[in-house]
DNA sequence: CTGTTTGCAAACCTTTTGCAGAGCC
DNA sequence: GGCTCTGCAAAAGGTTTGCAAACAG
């Protein structure tokens, strides 16, 4: 799992200037939009618009590479949902890893986190000695507004 | 859940036909495909390769809209690993849900399906109300094989 | 026979790359 | 001061679209 305690803004730019990597504007921009809203999933278009904002000339190709950076640390996580690419926030509370119901009718997404997913997980972890770093639970379905509202 | 009780060649077949698309040679290449390999996920380039076996002038853009149609109609399924899109058979016996355990060191994807994800997901089911249709399940880690090896 | 499907090529969109200049430590 | 990071524009990938011909039912 990830070796950080918290996912605060300070502590990720600490992390990161230990292992080497150049706290700039971009990257600061970026880890703040992520701290700021933990539990929200981004895609590409959102987040530039955002970054934009504090930095109207934030590159598309920066946004791209501070991207990957942070999924190679380990900081956010990508999840691919009917095509497109949302980035989020990896954080303790989350367990790094939640399940994403995505309703096929309203297309809206639920996301949700417990003990039953960690449960789940170290029993696959048992049974197979895989050593979990990061998951992503994508579950299409229909969700139960829309059921209800089919029914009448 | 899926309306098909098995996912043989005929059944697909019929399956379709009622409900009004028609039985093309690609769409019967594209369908044997998946159901003589009902356990392998193909990338695209991989399936294309396979039909054009059969078919040579088989065109990029029938695939696409093949697969597509398959995906609507809930036949086979998508899974985006690392960047790349893999397609494969949904099947009752796999529960339609299963985990793919991806190693982040070799590379190597394992697929497991059991009882304890349909427990989990049932418990995910009742909890939320959620009526799920299909599911994907990524894990990235590290596997057992990799983590003996690292030890040495 | 009619409407759907197909292959081709062009268009499209998202992501990556090369490069010269700017900025962090 | 040295090396990394950045923005720009061009290139590269992957996917979609328009069209005329082929084909299923």
């Amino acid at each position: 799992m990830i070796e950080l305690e918290n996912a605060s803004l300070q502590n990720l730019v600490d992390f990161l200037k230990k292992t080497g990597v150049k706290i700039t504007l971009t990257r600061l921009i970026l880890l703040k939009t992520f701290t700021n809203n933990p539990d929200v999933h981004f895609d590409f278009n959102s987040l530039l618009s955002i970054v934009r904002k504090e930095d109207s000339n934030y590159g598309i190709a920066t946004l791209y590479r501070n991207l990957d950076m942070l999924i190679e640390k380990n900081i956010i996580s990508v999840n691919t949902i009917d095509n497109v690419k949302y980035y989020e926030l990896i954080t303790p509370q989350k367990g790094s890893i939640h399940i994403h119901l995505i309703c096929k009718h309203c297309k809206n997404v639920e996301e949700y986190s417990g003990y039953e997913i960690i449960q789940f997980l170290n029993l696959i972890k048992d049974k197979y000695g895989f050593d979990i770093n990061y998951g992503s639970i994508n579950v299409y379905g229909i969700c139960k507004k829309c059921r209800e509202k089919a029914k009448e």
